[in-house]
DNA sequence: AGTTGTCAAGCTAGT
DNA sequence: ACTAGCTTGACAACT
């Protein structure tokens, strides 16, 4: 089991998602920009490594701009040694690496042109993971997306679109369970059809479910993992309490992590922490399960 | 040096 | 019709 946080870091003094504004972009700011992020990446990998911390999530800025039809640079060819640096930092340390785009990739998306620059960024997101030589054990999360008012159909079409994509993207993408339009069980629905891996998102399962037991869920889930996949990978969050809606909380509390650990006893799978504080919560889990 | 409005992209629910 | 919220954070133009 690995414990991790998601692309900021607010010990280590810098940042691996510097951007710029779309109106100033040049290549020699953007080349600027990525030397500062993978350097950034490099102290952060390296503060994660003296603290515990295994599993990591890169952020979606690494390298602004690149799915954007402005960007003609290839990055990939100009940094191939860092990154390749930073990869076998990375498979020495022995570091889980996910990966999670934003709101803006939609494969379910009513509109063709919404779809095809969604593949675009996935496409980005799994050059980055290529780049670094990883394995298929480093995931690209997205959610499954709209619903459109005709959510059978919208499932549908998120299949179809999916069994279109390439290979070197299906091999990484998983889908998590959101907190407004689909649930873990309907995540379950699809990856039946397509066997894709699911990540459980313990806060929006919260916010979203039939009433099925998060244990009982989840077990299904970890099914959906394959071996090359590697374990499965969790979302871990808890409500901000008395909240209506379904925000993270600031901080990691110990005695309910404590709990979850207790409830999952027997799993095996890797726990990203959705949690304001980031590096400092991820601390307090080391803590619980070095006393569980 | 500090403050504040704005930023590539989508969807949903609430006003 | 419009906007906040979502992993909101970081930039850049303004005091």
């Amino acid at each position: 089991m690995k414990i991790g946080y998601p692309c900021i870091n607010n010990s280590v003094g810098c940042t691996a998602n510097r951007t710029f504004r779309l109106k100033s972009y040049s290549e020699d700011l953007l080349k600027e920009k990525i030397t500062e992020n993978l350097s950034c990446l490099k102290k952060i990998l390296q503060y994660n490594i003296n603290n515990g911390f295994l599993f990591f999530r890169i952020g979606s800025g690494l390298v602004p701009f690149a799915s954007h039809p402005i960007c003609e640079f290839n990055w990939q060819n100009y940094f191939k040694k860092d990154f390749q640096e930073i990869g076998r930092f990375i498979k020495e340390k022995n570091i889980r690496i996910s990966m999670h785009p934003d709101q803006f990739v939609v494969i379910n998306s009513q509109n063709p042109e919404i779809v095809a620059r969604s593949i675009k960024e996935l496409e980005y997101h799994c050059q980055i993971l290529d780049s670094l030589g990883l394995d298929q054990t480093a995931k690209v999360q997205i959610h499954i997306g709209g619903v459109y008012g005709e959510k059978e159909k919208s499932m549908k079409r998120f299949i179809e679109n999916y069994k279109k994509l390439p290979v070197f993207i299906k091999k990484r993408l998983v889908v998590e369970n959101d907190d407004k339009s689909y649930s873990a069980s309907e995540c379950l629905e699809i990856s039946e059809e397509i066997k894709i891996p699911i990540v459980f998102d313990t806060l929006h399962h919260e916010c979203l479910n039939n009433q099925e037991k998060a244990r009982d869920v989840f077990e299904k889930i970890i099914k959906t993992w394959k071996k090359k996949d590697g374990l499965p990978i969790i979302d871990y969050s808890n409500r901000i309490i008395g909240d209506k809606r379904c925000r993270h909380i600031q901080s990691l509390d110990p005695r309910l992590f404590k709990k979850f650990i207790k409830e999952t006893f027997g799993l095996d799978f890797d726990i990203m922490l959705e949690i304001k504080d980031k590096e400092l919560s991820a601390k307090k889990a080391l803590e619980v399960l070095v006393v569980v």
